[in-house]
RNA sequence: GCGGACGUGGUGAAACUGGUAGACACAAGGGACUUAAAAUCCCUUUCGGGUAACCGAGUGCGGGUUCGAGUCCCGCCGUCCGCACCA
């Protein structure tokens, strides 16, 4: 044995062994339990990042410890692939965004390769081949005849410079995030998929997701937001154009009506458009309400402002009474139907709007169980003073009919008589809003569709799917290539066979990776889905990523799923059973003298009495320690994977990914941990390849073990034992200690005996099976170095002997008045009497006592002693 | 503002359903081996007092429940995340 482990020469060797012998195949169907595990699968940028290190490493852990358990692991890996980045890599470069985008994946798989992931490679995909777009255009045409997509006029953010619409998280501070120029609103004819058909259902299903993170299925539920409430129509006087105009407002509580004092538009609320048509000073108030922009701080701080129409509403149910309409700019177009009526006594911002314009507030709820004279000195307080509305629970009071009801009954009543009424109806909103899915982009999924003038919107046929996109594309002019490409977007209608215009939008992103872990299921099919496969994998057992999917991405899939669902594709509405979502990997920032961002690479630390001081290598000026943050490019504290792994190797980088910080909490990169990780790689290795105090491989284990060797027996049995539980359960810090503590209990245990040779063996094969999951290159070389013919990837997981776990005899604590005095040591089975006798002979316990009367003693088995004097 | 998570040594963190707080690692200090260094091995390391045995304090702060609280309850403070004029 060499006194060192290779991992350079090492890993390479086993990688090729697990390729050449088929290791990660997914196996065809055995009878035998099956596991989905997958990864976020990333976008390809062009380099692999230690987030990717440590989010691959977990399902990798999972999907070689499944294997070893006997399940049949389906473990696929693709590429996200279409995406702005390339186009504006075919900008800047010059680069064709396929040759951009291939040419990463085919260096990313390199990188991901060195890692030793195992992943089955023949179901590799990528969002951007032809065959997967066609299968998704197939989805989509699907989709269109079953009546989950429509076609719509929308609000758009439109950046005028890049000619292109932007999503709202593009958008910042009311500029495109590229051009830097203010973004428009712009209404454009988008295709949407009808999400918010299926918002009860993707509600209601998230609570059948017990195995998510709570945190996951608030925030899609807040995304949702469903809320319950009326729709209530409001007759105006002084519509010229429009007399029998009804202003159609959403509100949840219909029992303030009588506290009803105005009514509001948003700013961008047709009536309000049609009214500013011929109103300048309108036109101006609509402008200074959409300069204020959408920047938190701007909403925080932005006053109430209100411009009185002269519009009078009339109140529903209060004969001859009427409204003033106000155009306010706290009224959403988004959320309802743009347009409130105000009650200033139960909601703050109505308050706030009235005491501004000095509107009346009619208080109509009161606290229950006020006294007569305590309620009237509330409404009169609240009426005539108060800046805080009062939003709580309470009774109905100067409502008419619905005086004495509690908030919910009076909701209820105040529903009924409307749709008696016909002046409303009860109905639920929800903040979801359709999903537009319509990109002026070229390097996305093309909309498979063609416009015809007379057919109107005609499907591509399906045997003239996939719709690709042309090669011969420029990036020297703003907008989209394929609309202003001389050939493409020109075909006959194949409805009619005149000359029609092809859909020059393509698919949002999100679209792409809404359904391919149904494609993995089977990534070679000519359909898109082969339902056995898909009744055979999904759910995804365990699916694994980052938290900034929470809403999006999952929400996307969950709806898609649906989707397929009822049209055959699937058969089943939650694709991920279990979800995690791992935390980021963080790094100190430096900064040299300028302020500078310098890389980690170029700075080095040193520890002067006590304090860590850095210096930039090149020169040596000193060098500014900055906060620990997330690995960004921007901030240059990123460290390069393959430079990690050409200096320790993968293992060393994955076991230290894995160790330390619990997986769903943030980690932070250093270099000492990194430099650990890589001497236990070095200690692990003495440990098993190194032992010359072994029994042979296979021998029968001997009748009978001293001590010592028990002792070893016992601790191996317990760790194996105790990792396992940890591995299942995702704990891979902890799992990471119990190898620690398995390894220095072999450490300091010398054989004295073949029972001890035996016991030692028995300690280093759990060792580094069960280190497998977590180091599997350094794992193979051990195991073989431990003269075993099969790849530790093919062997089994050894199984701990219950009887060995459980000791004969504790050391349990001793505690006079719940102060721990001493521990006893007694046998595991002792009775309660025994042991309390024990606990009061010791002399610790007797100097604490200090002659005092013993009023109880607790004895709580194995566990603890508590004697109260 | 609303919702959620979290707060433990010099650092990352353990502590399952309330039962010996600090496992395991990093860093630091000391020692062994070596001509020397690297590597390796051993020891110390929550804080305060004491040579020591030992004593006292200690899981953000203040209360409470309990024989017993890092863990449960109430009220603060702080950090992070999500949402946000959502009618």
């Amino acid at each position: 044995m060499s006194t060192r482990y290779n991992a350079r020469a090492a890993e390479p060797k086993w990688q090729k062994l697990w390729e050449d012998r088929g290791t990660f195949r997914t196996p065809e169907p055995s009878g035998r339990p099956k596991y989905y595990v997958l990864e976020m699968f990333p976008y390809p940028s062009g380099r692999i990042h230690m987030g990717h290190v440590r989010n691959y490493t977990m399902g990798d852990v999972i999907a070689r410890y499944k294997r070893a358990r006997g399940f049949d692991v389906l473990h696929p890996m693709g590429w996200d692939a279409f995406g702005l980045a390339a186009e504006n890599a075919a900008m800047e470069k010059n680069v064709h965004p396929k040759s951009w985008t291939y040419d990463n994946i085919a260096a990313m798989r390199t990188q991901l390769k060195a890692i030793g992931l195992s992943f089955d490679w023949d179901r590799e995909l990528a969002t951007c081949d032809p065959e997967y777009c066609g299968h998704e255009q197939a989805i989509f045409l699907d989709f269109l005849e079953a009546g989950f997509v429509s076609r719509r006029k929308s609000m758009v953010n439109w950046d005028p410079v890049d000619n292109t619409v932007l999503a709202n998280e593009q958008v910042i501070d009311g500029c495109g995030w590229r051009s830097g120029a203010p973004v428009e609103r712009r209404e454009l004819t988008q295709w949407f998929f009808n999400i918010t058909d299926f918002a009860d259902d993707l509600l209601d299903g998230l609570d059948t997701l017990e195995h998510w993170p709570e945190k996951v299925r608030t925030m899609q539920r807040n995304w949702i937001g469903r809320s319950e409430g009326a729709k209530v129509f409001f007759a105006l006087d002084g519509v010229a154009e429009a007399p029998d105009y009804k202003l159609e407002i959403f509100t949840t509580r219909p029992d303030t009506l009588f506290g009803a004092s105005f009514c509001a538009l948003s700013p961008h609320h047709p009536l309000t458009q049609k009214l500013a048509a011929d109103n300048a000073d309108l036109q101006a108030f609509i402008r200074k309400c959409d300069q204020i922009g959408t920047s938190e701080e701007a909403i925080e701080t932005a006053e109430k402002l209100g411009f009185d129409t002269g519009l009078k509403a009339r109140h529903p149910f209060i004969e001859g009474k009427t409204l003033p309409v106000y155009v306010a700019n706290f009224v959403l177009m988004e959320y309802g139907t743009g347009a409130i009526f105000a009650c200033p006594a139960h909601d703050q911002r109505d308050l706030d709007f009235a005491r501004k314009y000095d509107l009346p507030v009619i208080p109509v709820v009161a606290p229950k169980d006020l006294t007569e004279t305590a309620r009237a000195a509330f409404v009169e307080e609240l009426a005539a003073h108060s800046t805080d509305a009062f939003t709580g629970d309470g009774v109905a009071v100067n409502s008419d009919f619905l005086n004495g009801l509690d908030v919910m009954a009076a909701k209820r009543a105040a529903i009924e008589k409307l749709e008696a009424m016909s002046l409303g109806q009860g109905t639920i909103n929800y903040r979801l809003r359709d999903w537009g899915i319509s990109r002026q982009r070229y390097w996305g999924c093309p909309i498979p569709v063609i416009h015809c003038e007379a057919c109107g919107i005609v499907p591509v046929p399906r045997d003239q799917l996939p719709v690709v996109l042309p090669d011969d594309v420029t990036f020297d002019k703003p907008g989209n290539p394929l609309d202003r490409h001389p050939t493409w977007k020109h075909v006959d209608c194949p409805k009619c066979g005149k000359p029609a215009r092809r859909e020059t939008d393509t698919f949002d992103t999100f679209v792409d990776s809404s359904w391919y872990f149904a494609r993995f299921c089977a990534p070679k099919a000519g359909t898109p889905t082969v339902r056995a496969a898909t009744d055979r994998w999904l759910p995804v057992d365990q699916y694994i990523g980052g938290v900034e999917h929470a809403i999006l991405h999952l929400l996307y899939s969950r709806f898609f799923t649906r989707a397929m669902h009822r049209l055959g594709h699937v058969g089943l509405d939650e694709p991920f059973a279990r979800l995690f979502t791992q935390g980021m990997v963080n790094h100190e920032t430096y900064r040299d003298a300028a302020g500078k961002w310098l890389p980690p690479s170029e700075v080095a630390i040193e520890t002067a009495g006590g304090k860590r001081v850095a210096k930039r290598i090149s020169d040596g000026t000193p060098v500014t320690i900055g906060s620990i943050e997330k690995m960004s490019k921007s901030k240059k504290n990123t460290v390069d994977p393959d430079d990690i792994i050409s200096q320790y190797g993968a293992d060393t980088s994955r076991w230290f990914m894995l160790s330390d910080s619990p997986p769903e909490r943030d980690v932070q990169w250093t270099d000492a941990g990194a430099e650990g990780a890589w001497r236990f790689t070095q200690r692990f290795w003495r440990l098993a390849a190194g032992a010359d105090d072994i029994a042979p491989a296979g021998a029968s284990r001997p009748e009978s073990f001293d001590d010592a060797a028990l002792a070893l027996r016992r601790a191996a049995h317990k760790a194996l034992d105790a990792l396992t539980d940890d591995i299942e359960h995702l704990r891979f810090n902890r799992a990471v200690a119990r190898i620690y503590e398995l390894a220095n209990a072999i450490s300091g245990f010398v054989p004295a005996n073949d029972a001890g040779k035996w016991a030692k063996r028995e300690a280093l094969e759990f060792m580094v099976l069960a280190a497998a999951p977590m180091m599997p290159h350094l794992a193979e070389e051990c195991w073989a170095a431990l003269g075993h013919e099969i790849p530790a990837v093919d062997t089994e997981w050894p199984v701990a002997d219950k009887a060995l776990i459980v000791e004969d005899s504790v050391t349990i604590a001793v505690q006079v008045n719940g102060k721990r005095r001493d521990e006893l040591t007694v046998a595991r089975d002792a009775d309660n009497e025994t042991v309390e006798r024990a606990a009061l002979a010791l002399e610790k316990v007797g100097k604490a006592i200090d002659g005092k009367a013993v009023r109880k003693v607790i004895v709580v088995p194995g566990k603890i002693v508590n004697v109260v004097v």
